[in-house]
Parts: C-alpha cells; sequence; structure tokens
DNA sequence: ATGCACCTTGTAGCCACTACAGGGTCAAGC
DNA sequence: GCTTGACCCTGTAGTGGCTACAAGGTGCAT
C-alpha cells in the first residue's frame, strides 16, 4: 500500500504520516524498488489508532504512551483508563475557560446600547475601564 | 514607567511585550540615556486592551483591527460588535467540538469492564474497532 | 517519447509566545 | 571606587503538530 492510498484510507495528508515517521511514531515502511514507501496492515492499523487518538485530543507523547500500552494486552488497563481520566479532565477545563470567555463576550455585546464607538461599552470594556 | 514595571502592572512577560513591539502592535516606547524602554500611561493602556482582547480568544490580526476601531469614537459600534459576535461563534464552536471529545472519552471510560488491556473497549475502541 | 499522477527529500512557515545566550545599565552598600 | 545584584538590551531558536512548497525521481498509459 502506498503512501497516497494510506492518506485516503486514513483522512490523513501524506506529508503528515511522513511527518509520524520522522517523530518515530509510525514504524518505517518497506521500501520498493523505486523507493516509494510501502505499508502493511498494521501500518494502517497503527495510524488510524495515532488518528483517533490525536482527534480524541491526546497529545503525541501521550499517544506514543497509548501505542505503547496498546500493545502490553496482559497489562492492567489502569494505566489507560488513568490516561482518558486525564484527557477527560483536561477537556472540561477547557470547556469550563471556553464557557466563561463565551459569558464574558455574550454581556459585552448586551451591555453595547450606543451606536458610536466613543461611547461603546464593548470598547471600554476591553480598555479594562469597567 | 520601565518595561518589568508594565509588565507586572498587566501580567505579561517583559519578552511578550517586545514581541508586541516587534509585531508593531504596541507602539514604540521612548528611550532613556541607558537606551532602557520607557512606557506612558498610553502605553500602558493599549498593552491593557491588548492583554484583554488576547484573553477573550481574538487573534493578533483581530486585536489589530481591535485596537484601529478603537481610535475612531465617531465610527459606528457596527463593526467591533460583528467581530464580538464572530468570536462568540468560534468559541461556540470550540465548545461543541469540546463537548463532544468528552462525550466520547466518557463513553469510552464507561465502557472499559475487563481489567486487562487485551480485552479492553478503551484501547479497541481507539484502534478504529468499534 | 510524452504526459500525468504519484512519489522522494529537504526546508520553511504557521501562531503567539517563551527561553535562552551574551552582554550592558543602574543604584545601593562597603 | 568597586562589587553585587536586579534589571535591561538584542538576537536567535524552540514549542506543537502539522502544512506547504521546491526540485527532482518513478510508474504507467497512450
Amino acid at each position: 500500500m502506498r503512501i497516497g492510498e494510506l492518506a485516503r484510507a486514513t483522512g490523513t495528508k501524506a506529508e503528515t504520516i511522513r511527518y509520524y515517521e520522522r517523530e518515530g511514531i509510525l514504524p518505517l515502511a518497506d521500501r520498493t524498488d523505486g523507493n516509494y514507501r510501502d505499508y502493511s496492515p498494521e501500518h494502517l492499523a497503527t495510524l488510524t489508532f495515532i488518528r483517533r487518538a490525536r482527534e480524541l485530543g491526546f497529545g503525541m507523547e501521550q499517544v506514543r504512551l497509548l501505542l505503547d500500552l496498546s500493545d502490553r494486552a496482559d497489562k492492567p488497563c489502569e494505566e489507560v483508563d488513568l490516561m482518558v481520566e486525564g484527557q477527560l479532565a483536561e477537556v472540561d477545563r477547557k470547556i469550563a475557560d471556553l464557557t466563561r470567555l463565551r459569558e464574558e463576550l455574550s454581556r459585552m455585546l448586551r451591555s453595547c446600547q450606543a451606536d458610536r464607538i466613543g461611547e461603546c461599552r464593548v470598547v471600554e470594556s476591553l480598555s479594562g475601564r469597567r
């Protein structure tokens, strides 16, 4: 399987696949006579895993850890679960931050009753005069 | 006012202030005999504005626009309001994305009943076998 | 032989900072 | 006058996770 095919199969750009290889997160592929990368079904599985973990918001280092863990079928799930819990907490924190932002932006909008910037409460509140 | 004082007053690192200057978003400061930057109260006001806009999630280009607009006391608020609305929509989109993530992570955690990675549904669902 | 889609490596750019390295300035205390 | 230490200067490189080229090679159909 060539890089373009793998790219289409996983919704990843070829450049990104090569980037994962450089980072050592996706194993090296075999090469054809013409020096094209030749991927196996295992590569497809690993890349799928990487993409799903990335979409869930895990960073590259965490993806690396998750990949390592996923190879050890005999180990307890505990570590994996802890990582997922940690990521969940991180996402919750981000949602809370954004919700605060949302409220503030919405409050600003409601506060603008003027129609000239000179009296605009939006601009005022950005200036820190509130 | 020297850079460290301005930094403390606004909760900004000195490096960041110099970065804003390089970017042309914060006007050049006067210099003392010893070549230290010497900031005015206007600089303090501008930097406060920049920081508040950044905290609200506006990008640098948008901050630049907001600064330009805030100087035109006679202009209608419309443009400013539109930018705030746009930012609000952006924040809503991010909250929606994160909420989806949150649900998926939480679903994964609940699904893990096994105690060995070999049977772990968390690892399974990352692998795309679900 | 030609065209075209695909592949190769290598390098630079994105955003908004942040972190140095290597040096200069200034005020206080001895 | 000299040292100490806090502060400042410029310039450059790094962060994360890609993405976008440039310049060239390969493979297959016509």
